[in-house]
DNA sequence: ATCCAGAATACAATCGATTGTATTTTTGAA
DNA sequence: TTCAAAAATACAATCGATTGTATTCTGGAT
C-alpha cells in the first residue's frame, strides 16, 4: 500500500517488454509501434504509473523548471506579474517555482543556491532592495543558466531586462502635479542603489528642471517605501518648512499610507497637497480622494519575461538587452486640485 | 565554460580519493577524517561545485520540498499563510513550490499531477471553488504523501484541516448585525459544495434562528465572491422586495465591490445597510466607511499547516484530524448603525 | 616485531528514466 | 523461398549522489 512507487520495470516486467521500450512508448517516440504502445500505455494506467521528474530530469539534465524570484507576493503588482509568467510558462511545458525574498538580500542569496541545486533551467528576478552586489549570480553563469530581470532591471552579465520606462512614468507624473499648480513636490524615492529608482528620481528631478522648478534636496526623501515608511514620510511632510503642495510617491504602499495619515491630521487632499502614486494597486481605487497613479502592464510583464527568459533556454539565442513596456498615468481625485487663487 | 557540471567526481579525481568518501565529507559522516573533509570542502569550494539535487533527491527519495496549492495568491488572506508556510518550512529545511489554483479544478489537477511527478515530501493545499470530487488527491495515498488542507477543511482521507471555526465566526458576525437593529440579513454565501462555506452559512442561519428572525431563502445569495460578483449582488439587493438593511458577506472582496457600487448609488452605509465581510483585506480598513470584518490568523495558519504537514511527513505518526485555530470580529464603521428612529 | 580493534577509505550496487547501439523481427521484392 | 532493408525491440551505459559492505590503514597492547 505505501510507497508503491510504480516504475517503467513494473510495466517492463509485467509485459515482457524492455524497459527502454517502455520509456519510449510513454514518450510517444516513433520508434515503437502503435500496437505496442496502446499495451504500454493500458498497463501503466492500470498500474497507476507515474513519471519520476527527478530521475527523467537527472538523466535529461533538463527540469522544465523556471525560478522566480518575487520581493513579496502580497503586493497586487507583483502576484499580477507571477500570474503573467505562470500563463506564459505553463503554456510552454514549464514549471514555476516561486520564492519571496522579503527585500533581504541574505534570503535572496538562499534561494538563489536552492533554484542552482534544484537545476532550474532559468531565473526570473525582481532583485531585493538590499541587494547591491551580484556574487551570487555569478554561478548561474558557470551553468549557462539564463537570468532574466523584471520591473527592477540590472545591468549585470548581459542579462535581458524587462521593464517599463521609469524615467518617463516619473516624469510624467512629476509634470502632473506640476500641470495642477504643485511648486513644492516632494518625492518618496526608493533605495538608490536599486536602478528603478534611480530612475524615478531622475524622471522627477528632469520634470522639475523643465519647469524652471529647481531640484530640493530636502525635498526627496529615501525610504524602502513599507506602510509604516509612508506614516514617517507624511510627519516629516507636515513638518517642512517652505510648506509641500505635492507628492510623488515611487509606490502607491507609501502613498497611501501617507494620505491616511494626513486625513487623520486634517491635511486636506488634494487641495492643500496633491498626491500621485505608483503601481495601480486595487486600494488605490477605493481611497478617497481616490489616488491618482502609474498603471504597469504587470500581467503582461510577466509573460513577457517568462517568454524572454523560454527564448534563452531554447535557443540560447542573442538576447535582448532590455525589452521595455509603455505604461500610464491614471489621474483621480487626489491630485485634480482646483486652484482658485 | 558551459555546463560546468562540477559533480563530487570531479572532486574524487582532483584528490584522488573515493566519490563515496566525498559524498560522506559533503555530508559531514563521522565516517570521513577531518584532516580529509577540510581537504575535500576546500577542493568543493575551489571547483564550485554545487549537489545536484536531482540525483540526491533520486537517490534518498526524499525532496524536502513541499507543494502548496492556493486559490489565488493575490488575496491577501493567501499571501499572508503562504508566508507563513515559508517561514515554518524554511526553518525545517523544506523548500516549498507554490501554485495557482486560479479557482479551476482543471488547473488544480494538473498542479497535483506535477507536485506527485516532482515527488514532493507532501502538500498544503486549499481547494478551489470548482473541486466536488477528490479523485486527483487519490494518487497522493499510494505513495504515502500526506496532505494537509488549510482554510477550506476537507472530510477526505483523515487528512488534517487547519482553518478557524467558520461556524462560529459567520455566528458572531451575524449576530453583531442583529445587535445593531438589522432584521433583514443577506447573506453573500460562496459556492455550498465547499464546507467552509456551507458552515459560513450555517453559522449565519444559527445566529438568525437564536435570535427569532426566520431564515428566508431569498436573502441567501450564492456566487464565487468576486469583485464582479459583488456589483450583481448589490444589484440583487436594492431589487429585493421587503428590503434589507444589513448584508454579511464570506469575504471581504464581494463586500467591497458591493460597498462601492452602493456609494455610487446613495445607498448609505451604514444608515440603510450595514455591510459586515470577512478577511480582514488591507482595504477593508481604507475604504469609507471601514468595514466591519471577521479577522484569521492567517501567517498562523500557515505556520500551523506547515508544522503539522512537516511532522506527519517526518515522523508518518497519528494525525490530528483538525487544528481550529480562533478569530475574532473588527468592529468598523459599516455596521456602525446609530438608529434614531 | 606481531597482532588486533577500530578508524578511514575504497568498492560496487542502486535510485528511475533515457538513449546510443546492437539484435531480432517483419516486410516486401526478387 | 530467400534476402536485404526497414521496423521493432533488447541491451547496456549513463545521469550524480548515496550507502551497505569490503578492504586498508593506524595506533596501541603484547
Amino acid at each position: 500500500m505505501q510507497k508503491s512507487e510504480v516504475t517503467i520495470h513494473d510495466i517492463s516486467k509485467a509485459l515482457g517488454i524492455d524497459s527502454s521500450t517502455v520509456s519510449r512508448a510513454l514518450n510517444d517516440s516513433p520508434r515503437v509501434s502503435s500496437k505496442t504502445k496502446a499495451k504500454i500505455l493500458a498497463k501503466a494506467t492500470e498500474l497507476g504509473y507515474r513519471r519520476n521528474s527527478l530521475a527523467s530530469n537527472l538523466r535529461t539534465n533538463k527540469t522544465y523548471t523556471i525560478g522566480v524570484v518575487v520581493p513579496r507576493i502580497s503586493r497586487n503588482f507583483f502576484s499580477n506579474v507571477i500570474s503573467g509568467i505562470e500563463e506564459t510558462a505553463y503554456e510552454n511545458g514549464y514549471n514555476v517555482i516561486i520564492c519571496q525574498s522579503l527585500e533581504s538580500l541574505d534570503r535572496e542569496q538562499k534561494i538563489m543556491n536552492t533554484l542552482l541545486s534544484n537545476r532550474v533551467d532559468g531565473v526570473l528576478i525582481s532583485i531585493s532592495m538590499e541587494t547591491t552586489s551580484f556574487k551570487h549570480l555569478e554561478p548561474f553563469k558557470n551553468y549557462g543558466t539564463p537570468i532574466v530581470f523584471y520591473d527592477r532591471p540590472c545591468n549585470y552579465g548581459g542579462c535581458t531586462s524587462v521593464s517599463i520606462n521609469d524615467f518617463e512614468a516619473s516624469f510624467m507624473a512629476t509634470e502632473h502635479l506640476i500641470f495642477n499648480g504643485c511648486k513644492r513636490i516632494v518625492h518618496f524615492g526608493g533605495p538608490q542603489h536599486i536602478e528603478l529608482y534611480q530612475n524615478r528620481k531622475k524622471g522627477y528631478i528632469s520634470a522639475l528642471e523643465k519647469h524652471g522648478l529647481e531640484f530640493d534636496k530636502t525635498l526627496f526623501l529615501e525610504t524602502k517605501l513599507t506602510e509604516e515608511d509612508g506614516v514617517k514620510l507624511a510627519k516629516k511632510v507636515i513638518n517642512i518648512k517652505g510648506g509641500v503642495d505635492g507628492i510623488y510617491a515611487a509606490n502607491d504602499t507609501s502613498a497611501i499610507s501617507a494620505m491616511r495619515y494626513f486625513k487623520l491630521n486634517g491635511v486636506i487632499i488634494p487641495d492643500e497637497i496633491s498626491i500621485v502614486g505608483f503601481n495601480n494597486d486595487p486600494i488605490s481605487v477605493v481611497i478617497e480622494p481616490s489616488l491618482t497613479t502609474v498603471n504597469q502592464p504587470d500581467f503582461e510583464m510577466g509573460q513577457i519575461a517568462a517568454k524572454a527568459l523560454i527564448d534563452q533556454i531554447k535557443e540560447k539565442k542573442c538576447k535582448t538587452k532590455a525589452l521595455v513596456l509603455g505604461s500610464d498615468l491614471i489621474v483621480r481625485g487626489s491630485s485634480s486640485k482646483i486652484r482658485l487663487s
